[in-house]
DNA sequence: TACACATATGCACATATGGTAATATGTAGA
DNA sequence: TCTACATATTACCATATGTGCATATGTGTA
């Protein structure tokens, strides 16, 4: 990733919002497809979709796809995104949010065939 | 600081203005009053007042009058973003814009009592 | 007190943003 | 082809945000 100003303050505004900041600290653990996402997150799934297309765009995460499901993973672009997520990892237990979020992890193949359901 | 998921994506999005980023940068280097900052950043003055208000709301800077002046200094509450902008600050040469900042600094003092001109 | 200067604030406005609901697209399997 | 499921996209809405302009407030000095 080209570094300038805009790019910077691109970046930060992507890791200003609580949905998307979730998902990069669990794509920071694995790759996830958008089902297991939203039941991970409990949030509905254009709201995860969109949120997803926006990393996408800023070329944080790459999608490809698997039969039925599209996983999305962090790409290699950024050191300082990614030096940054680790830091952040680091401090997990200071947010108890992106902790349960990890917790919820295990449970990922709970949600592949549900993601249709607990939306709200 | 306390930590929390809100303060943390609240500290992004004051990252992910570009006025709001240049002056941290430049009081990383030092406290500055409004007119030198408005000088140096070349913008007018209620704009950079007000994004020094939300700096100030959120704990990251403090004010200090000395005289007629309101000077601004980072407070040494949150060690994580200290150390980001201790990052950044070693990444300078990859932002023009923010080096031309620095650069500027150098020349503080002649925008002292010349804050009521260079706005536009 | 009157004036000049430094800073803060209120208001209006344009734009950006995040969200939902509905729908479209794509894929697999019967 | 029909159906079910996973995902993307569109349209729309409410709200937040950044900015400029005007003005208010605060401070020092004559």
């Amino acid at each position: 990733m080209i570094p300038s100003l805009q790019g910077l303050t691109g970046l930060y505004k992507l890791l200003s919002d609580e949905t998307r900041l979730r998902i990069l600290m669990l794509l920071t653990a694995e790759p996830l497809c958008v089902c297991e996402l939203c039941g991970i997150l409990d949030q509905p799934q254009p709201k995860v979709s969109k949120n997803l297309s926006k990393l996408r765009d800023m070329g944080i995460v790459v999608d490809e796809r698997r039969e039925k499901f599209v996983f999305y993973r962090l790409t290699e672009q950024s050191s300082y995104l990614n030096q940054l997520l680790k830091d952040l990892s680091a401090n997990l237990p200071n947010y108890p949010r992106l902790l349960n979020d990890r917790e919820r992890l295990a449970d990922k193949d709970k949600y592949l065939t549900l993601c249709t359901i607990n939306l709200e």
